[in-house]
RNA sequence: GGUUCCGUAGCUCAGUUGGAUAGAGCAACAGCCUUCUAAGCUGUGGGUCAUUGGUUCGAAUCCAAUCGGGAUCACCA
């Protein structure tokens, strides 16, 4: 079935070639909006592009292409130019044929773009300390964008790397050995990842007393960071994790599985989930064999010292280290490696790396290390950057103590929702545990939204009083809108049936969210072009407000007559359809009452 | 300093491959519940689209310069 805005680019197209066979005009020449709403009209097609070439001013092209659609086509009611802007009609039967053949999985798969198999990484944790409102993003970005770019036909898979080794995750193990006395999180009754992200503070914390007790003895700080026996205690425990000592090992086991049960946890709060999950610890070696790979190839080259590069400065970019003077391979080969290792395991067409843009310059390099390696899939390979999460005060700053934590935020926000809830006098009629699966879906679903609704390139700004508002660009506003049209429907039963129906003259706000939803499949094929959930955000959210104006306007009640009233459920029936639709995706759930 | 991203209403953000009088939400103000869920709707005020120049029928959008801000340029990950 073809909507209604593309059928117009056709017929236009059509319509020029008859008129000005030399202008060979393409359908995706023409350009369809959406009329404004202070002209007569439904879509307007742009006349300007093709102004020059026909040698004709607008008036006269838009009176002869609005004539010749009008004429030709049962469907174009009416045309009006105004500068430039030829604004047309649909006819009332048009839009009943789109109602009646409305079908969003059909729908969604003519449009669907491509069929590849992509594997999308995110949210990459570490596990010395619990995820913090950073990771809240790029989870919330990691997952829409899997589901949006399955939505749009893909082969679609999620992978998660941890980086569980280092001298990060030895800080916490030397901390706990020390200060822990036995300690676990049962004992404690502390969540596993909080419970391990206390000894990495406890770390920082013995780390500087000890750091000041030695500049005190006249060291220089230099000297005393170097020589702080907490922090040679960690570089040894790294060397001896390196070797394998069975009782390190044992206790970074016992230490990460700690924060592994915290993490699932999380996971499980916020709807992330992963396919494979690579452990750092696993792949940390990979990559050293193609080293000496790209030396052979001539791709690399070894300075005097051994030491291992690739020059980029024909690409614009700097000289960058491969592998280190004394052997060991750096994070890039390891990277380059793991890229190797997923590829051989899934062979993709594309490999998404959901990371932050502090880390554009690393990606680019790594791009263009693999494809000069020729490692297959390596044109593949896409940075998808989002910018930071910043508060109105800056920066999260773990220093100051200004990093929000993931946990506290997620239960915040349900607390919130519960409260407002109930001061709402909304409780009525559910069982407790549903009134908590209420909360979890207002709570959850607006913090998700609040991070999915900016473009994601951009850096954006976490405003917790702001955050917490039900109200406006929210996701509480789409979902409200979704329990109403639930409820208006089961009040006002509603019988899906295949009968024809006959409108008489569309008002104004049953067009427009008749239009509004039409734009759905585009949208959702930009949004999957783009890498881009926001988008969606956006249109639902201008769904919701339409649906909103509709339902303030159109009774269905006190409906003129029943085809009206058939007219106006089967309208707020798509509506829920494609909000359901969407914030699916978007990882979001919607309630049938609230 | 090199590279790169950004600058739109008091605040947070939209603004398609250049197209009509630059739009939402929040905040402020004024209305709307004896009628389908008021977490809603309607209206008002609020703009040098950082600045300057260029490209053209037409620029928030493209180009250049300037000003301001971020990121990055580790034998860290």
């Amino acid at each position: 079935m073809k909507l209604i805005a593309a059928q117009l680019k056709s017929d236009a197209a059509a319509a020029f070639n008859a008129l000005y066979p030399d202008a060979n005009v393409k359908e995706e020449d023409i350009l369809v909006n959406e009329t404004k709403p202070e002209f007569k009209g439904d879509y307007t097609i742009v006349l300007f592009p093709f102004v020059k070439s026909l040698r004709l001013n607008p008036a006269a092209l838009g009176e002869a292409i609005g004539n010749h659609l009008v004429q030709n086509h049962d469907n174009y009611t009416h045309h009006e130019t105004v500068a430039g802007f030829l604004n047309l009609s649909i006819n009332d039967a048009s839009w009943a044929h789109y109602l009646n053949q409305f079908n969003l999985d059909l729908s969604l798969k003519a449009n669907a773009g491509t069929s590849k198999k992509i594997m999308v990484e995110y949210s990459s944790p570490n596990t010395n300390k619990p995820l913090h409102l950073g990771h809240l993003r790029n989870n919330f970005l990691g997952v829409a964008v899997a589901n949006i770019l399955a939505e749009a036909g893909n082969q679609v898979g999620k992978t998660c790397v941890v980086n569980d080794r280092g001298v990060h995750i030895c800080k916490s193990m030397i901390a706990w050995q020390k200060f822990g006395n036995g300690a676990t999180p049962e004992s404690t009754g502390t969540k596993g990842d909080h419970f391990v992200g206390e000894y990495y503070v406890k770390f920082n914390d013995a780390y500087k007393a000890e750091v000041a007790a030695l500049v005190a003895d006249g060291k220089t700080t230099e000297q005393a960071e170097q020589e702080a026996p907490i922090m040679k205690a960690t570089q040894q425990m790294l060397v001896d994790w390196e070797a394998g000592k069975p009782e390190v090992m044992e206790l970074w086991r016992t230490m990460n599985s700690w924060v592994y049960k915290g993490f699932d946890a999380t996971y499980k709060a916020i709807g992330s989930s992963f396919d494979k999950t690579y452990y750092e610890s696993n792949t940390y070696l990979l990559g050293k064999d193609l080293v000496e790979e790209g030396l052979q190839k001539g791709v690399f080259y070894q300075k005097e010292d051994g030491s291992v590069w690739i020059d980029l400065t024909a690409d614009g970019l700097d000289e960058k280290l491969v592998r280190r003077r004394d052997g060991t391979s750096v994070y890039i080969t390891q990277d380059i490696g793991l890229a190797v290792e997923k590829q051989k395991e899934f062979n993709l067409d594309e490999s998404i790396y959901v990371v932050g843009d502090e880390q554009n310059y690393h990606f680019k390099v790594l791009k263009l290390i693999c494809q000069k390696l020729g490692i297959p899939g390596a044109d593949g390979i896409f940075h998808l950057s989002y910018g930071m999460v910043e508060l109105p005060s800056g920066k999260m700053k773990s220093r100051e103590g200004t990093v929000v934590d993931a946990d506290d935020l997620v239960a915040e926000m349900i607390r919130l929702a519960g409260e407002q809830t109930e001061a709402a006098g909304k409780t009525e009629g559910f069982s407790e545990s549903e009134l908590q699966e209420l909360y979890e879906t207002i709570g959850v679903g607006a913090l998700k939204f609040y991070l999915l609704r900016v473009d994601p390139k951009k850096k954006m700004i976490f405003d917790p009083k702001e955050s917490i508002d039900l109200h406006g660009f929210t996701a509480t506003f789409i979902q409200y809108a979704h329990a109403r049209i639930c409820s208006l429907l089961a009040r006002t039963e509603y019988v899906k049936n295949e009968i024809v129906i006959h409108t008489d003259h569309l008002l104004e706000p049953e067009k427009q969210l008749l239009i509004q939803q039409e734009q759905y499949p585009g949208i959702l094929a930009q949004a999957a072009m783009e890498y881009n959930p926001s988008a969606l955000c956006n249109y639902t959210f201008k769904l919701a407000q339409q649906f909103n104006t509709f339902f303030e306007q159109c009774s269905i009640v006190r409906a003129e007559s029943e085809e009206k009233k058939l007219l106006r459920q089967v309208l707020a029936d798509h509506t829920a359809k494609i909000i359901r639709h969407s914030m699916n995706l978007l990882g979001i759930k919607v309630p049938n009452k609230m």
